[in-house]
DNA sequence: CGCTCATAAT
């Protein structure tokens, strides 16, 4: 027996399935409804009949014997494909052999692409093969269908039988196999079919190269793809739009830009495709500027009215910030599609992002989950997209119960299948401090990117647990995965947090060699806060001057955290000063050199500090805290007590803070740069309590008996309240969990998954 | 042959 025809696509075997032996008609797709309207191209012989035709009366209009016209089958055809009608294809098949018409090569192929367009991508190949007199039109024919019904593979194993029977493609075919190469990301097969249209005398026309570099950039090869668009002698929008959009995908929107701006220069008229592009592009690249001169250009070509140009205008007002002009221009479309709302999610989620932990943040994300409920009740199905946006959202809320829901969601519409899904859910639940749902949530994966792995070890290394990100570490190498600069971060901090030296010298080493990556600034942070955590302060020292460059300011903050928790507080201060130095407009290394000088009692520096300050214009930081209760959102201020249960969370506090003193707690004194006078005033003389601890007892008082308290905060915990948690954790028998402007803090039984080591470092 | 929206970090 011959064995079935088979090629080689990204390093794996392909035979041409299925095998034809196997054919059966119970897999086939639904119909759509099926009704003839007369058709306009009809012949003539249609031409009277006024009511809409049955397949029979309209088969009877061609007759049978001898002198049937084949092209009266033609328009019926076009009705069988419009309506996907594999039933009427079949009585037209069968009429077409009790004609005798069979042998007649151009309705053969026709019935072979009527198939395919229905889906019956079996009945198409079966009749393929019983074709004596097959074409180039019925090879190109099959190949085409194979790639619309997601079966390129199968399309590339045709294309090689097509060559070795001697067959020469056309234009049409070449272009079906590439669109083929493409939708199975075969650069190696696609090269060769590049080589074929060199050979065919067909490189220099312009559709082809259009599909080469449309194919180039699919494969992941952005620099293939400019070259090839280079190669085109004529280039058209489509060109252009091509390559334009290729720098999106591929991650360099600078380029993309630059070639949009050569393409205005040269007095190509860009169309909707192209601009829609173009102002995605100025979003991703932050060119707002740019962008709105784009909008011009939308207004100037009339593509303004379009559909994807407003969705992605809307998107632009929203990454700057426009909230108003982005509702404006949203309630302004008399009709909106799935995309819309997504952007409308997305951009709100990427504003929250922005804004870190604080009250804007809360708000765009209260916004985006409204917009997330809107677009259910618009009857839309929310896809891939919008879970993905939501789950985010939901990490940046610390919305356990919400994503719990989105999770529900996501299993009953089978979106969780996705891999960017199923990640962002892993990420919602490590961010709202569950780890072990996070976990549970990444074993249940299908498929894992390089990405779900990395963020996978890096929440373990965020919750203290070392070995497991380790362990998942080795075990992402085994799956063939390759690891990449942010994963080496995550397992670096794992070892940091550990104090695992010997393992972080191996993994450093194995970056560097093994993968050939090269350490930047944040790897060397990662081991210098190693160093600094095992109170080697020389170590630390000695690893930063052996650094390329010169330390920024993260590793500025971890020597200065380390020199203070070692007491090395001379040190400490020049950091501090050297720090100041390098970014002086940021409020929190204020406000750490402020509380340095406090816990030292060197008042002279601290209204030396003050005043640099005011001087700076450096407002006061807004300590702003909020927990999640039910669907209700509490904020907290410091020293807030306007709140309803003031009282009572007062009274809890001084409670828990007596007996925490008794288990050993000592306050650490912090300078009061709260932004609320009046509170300060109010509360001098008594315990100066930050947002988040007025929070945790909100917290502790509102949510169920032994349920884990969440809280948010804007700015970097501070030491004093860091410690007290601890406590809290052990005098309650309740989890805490707070999410700073900077990591996560996991208070358990006494302990921080943070290692102790966070307090009071500034945010960056 | 070309379009807009999605996932990881000290």
């Amino acid at each position: 027996m011959a064995s079935l025809p088979s090629i080689v696509i990204n390093g794996t075997l392909h035979r041409l399935e299925p095998d034809l032996r196997k054919l059966s008609p119970t897999s086939l797709p639904a119909e759509k409804g099926f009704s003839y309207q007369r058709s306009t191209a009809a012949p003539e012989s249609f031409s009277e009949a006024s009511q809409p035709l049955t397949i029979q009366e309209a088969l009877s209009f061609i007759g049978e014997g001898s002198r049937v016209e084949p092209a009266l089958y033609v328009p019926l055809l076009q009705q069988c494909i419009e309506y996907r009608s594999l039933s009427e294809t079949e009585c037209i098949h069968g009429h077409i052999i009790k004609t005798g018409l069979r042998e007649e090569v151009f309705l053969s192929t026709s019935l072979v692409n009527v198939y395919m367009k229905c889906g019956a991508v079996d009945y198409a190949r079966n009749l393929f093969e019983k074709i004596p007199q097959r074409n180039i039109f019925t090879w190109t024919a099959l190949i085409t269908g194979y790639v619309h019904n997601g079966q390129p593979e199968n399309g590339m194993v045709v294309f090689v039988q097509l060559l070795e029977s001697g067959v020469y493609p056309t234009y049409y075919t070449l272009g079906a196999v590439l669109s083929a190469c493409s939708a199975s990301y075969s650069i190696e097969f696609g090269e060769q079919v590049h080589g074929y249209i060199i050979k065919f005398g067909l490189e220099s026309a312009t559709s082809m190269g259009n599909s080469l570099c449309s194919l180039y950039s699919k494969c992941g090869s952005l620099e293939l793809s400019v070259k090839a668009f280079g190669r085109i002698p004529d280039k058209n929008v489509i060109s252009w739009t091509t390559v334009i959009t290729a720098c999106g995908d591929n991650g360099d929107a600078d380029l993309g830009l630059r070639l949009f701006v050569d393409m205005i220069s040269e007095d190509t008229v860009p169309n909707e495709f192209t601009l829609t592009s173009a102002m995605s592009l100025c979003c991703s690249a932050h060119a707002f500027d740019l962008g709105k001169q784009v909008h011009s250009l939308c207004v100037k070509y009339g593509c303004d009215s379009s559909l994807p140009v407003r969705n992605s205008i809307m998107y632009l007002y929203l990454k700057r910030g426009e909230l108003d002009e982005a509702r404006r221009l949203f309630d302004s479309m008399e009709t909106v599609s799935l995309i819309t709302w997504n952007a409308m999610i997305a951009g709100h989620a990427e504003l929250m992002d922005m804004a870190k932990n604080d009250a804007t943040a809360h708000k765009s994300g209260i916004e985006a989950l409204k917009m997330f409920r809107r677009l259910h009740r618009s009857g839309l199905k929310p896809d891939l997209f919008s879970f993905s946006s939501v789950l985010r959202v939901c990490s940046g809320l610390v919305a356990l119960e919400q994503g719990e829901q989105v999770h529900g969601q996501a299993i009953k519409s089978g979106f969780l299948a996705d891999v960017v899904v199923s990640s962002a859910l892993v990420n919602m639940y490590n961010k709202c401090g569950s780890i072990d749902k996070a976990s549970k949530a990444f074993v249940e994966m299908n498929t894992r990117t390089l990405i779900s792995w990395t963020s996978m070890i890096s929440a373990y290394s965020q919750h203290g647990r070392a070995k497991e990100a380790i362990q998942l570490f080795e075990q992402m190498r085994l799956a063939g995965v390759r690891p990449n600069h942010v994963t080496f971060v995550g397992v670096l901090s794992a070892c940091a947090h550990a104090g695992m030296v010997s393992e972080a010298q191996h993994y450093f080493n194995v970056m560097r060699n093994e993968y050939g990556i090269k350490p930047v600034m944040d790897h060397y942070a990662c081991m210098v806060d190693m160093y600094v955590r095992l109170g080697c302060l020389e170590s630390a020292f000695d690893f930063v001057k052996c650094m390329a460059f010169e330390p920024n300011e993260i590793i500025w903050s971890i020597l200065i955290a380390g020199c203070r928790s070692h007491g090395n507080m001379e040190l400490a201060f020049y950091a501090s000063e050297r720090l100041l130095e390098l970014i002086p407009k940021a409020t929190e290394t204020y406000v750490l050199l402020l509380n340095m000088y406090v816990a030292a009692e060197r008042w002279q520096d601290v209204s030396r500090v003050r005043k640099l300050m005011k001087d700076e214009k450096i407002g006061v930081v807004r300590d702003r805290s909020w927990v999640n209760i039910k669907d209700r959102v509490y904020f907290f201020r410091a020293n807030d007590r306007s709140h309803f249960q003031s009282d009572r969370m007062y009274e809890l506090l001084e409670d828990l803070l007596e007996r925490a003193k008794r288990l050993g707690y000592v306050p650490y004194k912090n300078a009061d740069v709260s932004d609320d006078e009046k509170e300060e005033k109010a509360a001098s003389g008594s315990t100066l309590h930050h947002s988040e601890r007025l929070a945790i007892a909100f917290g502790l008082l509102n949510m169920p008996k032994g349920a884990p308290v969440r809280v948010v905060k804007n700015i970097t915990m501070c030491r004093d309240c860091h410690s007290s948690a601890k406590f809290f954790s052990i005098l309650t028998g309740r989890e805490i969990i707070v999410r700073d402007s900077k990591r996560l803090h996991n208070f358990k039984d006494g302990r921080c998954s943070c290692g102790d080591f966070a307090s009071e470092e500034p945010p960056f």
